[in-house]
DNA sequence: GTCAAAATGTGATATAGGTCACATAAGTAC
DNA sequence: GTACTTATGTGACCTATATCACATTTTGAC
């Protein structure tokens, strides 16, 4: 499938647009590839854009002072990624976002957004309902974190995205959880 | 100041309503009053309305199998609360809000906001950021789980919301930082 | 195919935080 | 005020997970 029929019926699963609305609202997005291993965002420059994946998978993470690296989230195919504190309140990146696998992507940046936000009543309603349902997972992802032991969390993440075993490393699965990557290893330890 | 002009002034940061917008974004609202440990969203019940606090504290908690509870958030005047998944998602609760002290609020259905939205373009755009400001939120609070200890978590909750500190009481501060309550009593152990 | 880098497994040990138990203090209802 | 409930402090002990160290396997570049 074209870039621009995933965007579609990605779009039309939150908002109704015309085809000529859905033209040029996809009119503004620009399509970019990345090689496995590229950084598309980094911790202390610009973001201007969210990025909507076509293909392949992102990471979006943040290393601390020891080091040490957490995931925030991956991103699959019709996901979107970016820093939002940054993009939102244009401040530098304190998030990263880099490529797992080759990856190609439609990007979509903060002032473009407004301006379709801005123009089409309807994509507002679109990004609206995006971000409520980012909002509901984010919290269920805490409650998770408070409630579920590793094990669990492991369990239900493969559950929910079962794609992720085959593509993702277990040392970033680790990262996703925030565990050490030997606790990982030893939960199927005989 | 009043529940109106509360609701105003917070709106007001996000979007620009004309007086006459307003008044009919107000009309929909309705006030209600609770007293302190009142329930106002239980687990199971059906979930209509959202929850815009006017003055006193709420707090919006899960309790799991072992009786154990977990709060997701507290809610001062002009934060919002509810159990956002079942509102959304035509679900029972999974997700209670009462009252940590007296609390007046502005009740807002789920069928109001969207009808509000489907006929103020500026009403879907203040929602639309009044979530993204909440998705950053909740993706911090994530990252700050992931990566800091409780002493930490404590420190910057009260840093943040020096208030809460004289109102919740010190077992529901550490339901809010995952922790048990003997753990955050011996922070300050000499 | 060769070599280096990345990913993974696993033992030994350390530690943050949990759990249980009990004492005390502070609030609240009557 | 008295009685009851809720909140808080603290000791003893337990457990999940982290950390360090090292071996092994897999992957990728050339």
């Amino acid at each position: 499938m074209e870039a621009k029929e995933i965007l579609k019926v990605h779009v039309a699963k939150l908002a109704s647009l015309t085809d000529e609305q859905f033209d040029y609202f996809f009119s503004v997005f620009k399509k970019h590839s990345f090689k496995k291993g590229q950084a598309i965002i980094s911790e202390g420059g610009v973001v201007d854009c969210e990025y909507f994946v076509i293909s392949g998978c992102l990471k979006s993470f943040f290393i601390n002072d020891d080091l040490k690296m957490f995931i925030l989230q991956f991103a699959m195919p019709t996901w979107w990624a970016s820093d939002y504190n940054a993009l939102y309140n244009h401040t530098r990146a304190t998030i990263s976002v880099d490529c797992i696998t080759d990856t190609e992507v439609l990007c979509l940046s903060n002032a473009d957004r407004e301006k379709l936000c801005s123009e089409l009543h309807n994509a507002e309603h679109f990004f609206r309902w995006r971000t409520n349902k980012g909002y509901v997972a984010a919290n269920k992802r805490l409650l998770s974190f408070m409630n579920n032991n590793v094990k669990y969390r492991y369990e239900e993440l493969l559950k929910l995205y079962p794609e992720l075993y085959n593509i993702v490393p277990k040392n970033l699965i680790a990262a996703y959880l925030g565990v050490s990557r030997e606790t990982l290893s030893r939960l199927y330890q005989a």
